[in-house]
RNA sequence: GUGGGCGUAGCUCAGCUGGUUAGAGCGUCGGGUUGUGGCCCCGAAGGUCGUGAGUUCGAAUCUCAUCGCUCACCCCA
């Protein structure tokens, strides 16, 4: 039996390398536009940075993590999302005081327990970026453009619909929350076992359930919306504002809810219809309140995050792949050896140079040039080597031309040079 | 944690109601051209049929268990 990798973790194969780094790369571009800088945080954080910060009660803390004691007996996990970490970071380092406003991104790994499936990793990566130290729509909206831009560079074929809703603040939200509770315990004996134990566990959930007898019975139910006080209200309608001003298509759903406990007043998703069951690509919204719980100062804060794994999924799936310029074909392993240097300087002139690493016949070679995609092969034999010419074909025209050894470097520099 | 689907060559898959040495296409390597690629022709390598047990004269095929993958529930990026 082979040994394979653990259950829900992928390898990233060299065919797919190409479309993560351009992900990657497209992601850093817009970033830096907008004044971020990268952040780099450990993968492994003292538990309670999670647990404080996450949430006690959610299903990510409670069933989630990968948390196990390490040899000093220390609670230690794998993290499962990147805010907390970064909020601990900038807390421990004090990076508050450095600027008004802290922009920052960060790329890596995220570690989650649970079954996969199409989508879903128990080991898989987000690109996020956090907003502390503002309080502003502006923030939330470019934080949300951000995540908007970044979708659509990379994404043609999919439609991608940006879901938007406000969770209120510590003043409002309460008031709702107590009027749906009341709303949920009269309704319960209706409601799906689910929804009577989201009830009570995490009343805001109800509205995510598929099962349509309880949508219909919940549509009655009051929304936090209705309880918005002006503060959040106004804030609500200035981001709307921002992102109509940016070009942003959204539509509100009220009834949207993250799953974090940290999430204040903006909340948002970006979905995708062509994702199976878990349709969201990217997600995030206001926690004011979190850099405060952790232990630092009262910085209000707004992030996002793009899972790309499933950010990959949607991506138009096109062969990336690196073109060899130049195949060198040597015969015998005289001249094989002769080649050698010559090889190497054209690699450092920046040329991309390939060549066989056993002995072959020039057939085998031809063959391997042209499946490398090489432009252009160099053809060094015994007679060459005599003359001290070499003979160049151009793979699309199928000219060739012999080259003396001493114009080899400059003419195939001013060959590739353009590309 | 719960449920459905699927495990045959590197990849994509055939293999009918059990019947001898398990097949194809693609890919790889070699030959047709002893120094010239793509197309074509020929050939070769490559498989504990996921694993274990059971039924049977005989199992890739039927039964059970187990592992893995996958999709969905839950939840989330």
């Amino acid at each position: 039996m082979t040994i394979k990798a653990v259950r829900g973790f992928k390898d990233i194969l060299p065919d797919d390398s190409l479309r993560w780094v351009t992900a990657e790369d497209v992601a850093r571009g817009i970033f830096e536009t907008c004044g971020l800088k990268e952040i780099r945080t450990p993968i492994l954080e003292k538990t309670e940075v999670f647990a404080r910060g996450i949430g006690e009660h959610t299903d990510i803390v409670e069933k989630e993590m990968y948390t196990f004691t390490d040899r000093n007996g220390e609670s230690v996990t794998l993290r499962p999302e990147a805010t907390a970490g970064i909020i601990r970071a900038v807390i421990e380092h004090k990076l508050y005081g450095k600027a008004s406003m802290l922009k920052l991104f960060t790329m890596g790994p995220m570690f989650r327990h649970e079954r996969p499936q199409k989508g879903r990793l128990r080991q898989f990566h987000q690109i996020n970026c956090e907003y502390l130290g503002s309080q502003a729509p502006l923030a939330d909206a470019e934080v949300i453009w951000m995540a908007w831009k970044v979708l659509t560079s990379l994404v043609t074929s999919s439609e991608l619909l940006l879901q938007i809703n406000s969770l209120g603040c510590p003043k409002c939200r309460p008031l709702h929350r107590a009027d749906l509770q009341l709303c949920l315990k009269n309704l319960a004996p209706k409601l799906c076992p689910d929804c009577r134990r989201r009830a009570k566990s995490n009343p805001l959930r109800v509205f995510d359930c598929k099962n349509e007898e309880c949508k219909r019975i919940l549509a009655s139910a009051p929304l936090v919306k209705h309880y918005l006080c002006p503060e959040c209200s106004i804030h609500l309608g200035k981001v709307l504002d921002i992102l109509e001003a940016f070009g942003v298509p959204f539509v509100q759903n009220p009834y949207l809810v993250r799953g974090l406990d940290y999430y204040v007043r903006t909340t948002f998703e970006i979905v995708s219809p062509d994702l199976g069951a878990q349709s969201t690509v990217a997600a995030g919204g206001r926690y004011d309140g979190l850099v405060k719980a952790l232990g630092g100062p009262d910085l209000p804060g707004v992030g996002m995050a793009i899972g790309v794994e499933r950010l990959l999924l949607l991506m138009d799936i096109q062969e990336c792949r690196l073109e060899t310029n130049l195949f060198v074909a040597a015969l015998g392993n005289e001249a094989r050896e002769e080649v050698l240097p010559l090889v190497k300087e054209l690699r450092e002139e920046g040329i991309v140079v390939e060549m066989t690493y056993e002995e072959k016949g020039l057939k085998a070679q031809m063959k391997q040039a042209n499946r490398l995609g090489a432009s252009h092969v160099l053809i060094i034999g015994d007679k060459e080597i005599e003359e001290e010419k070499a003979v160049l074909r151009d793979m699309k025209t199928k000219e060739q031309q012999e080259i003396s050894f001493k114009e080899i470097i400059p003419l195939l520099k001013d060959l590739f040079a353009g590309e």
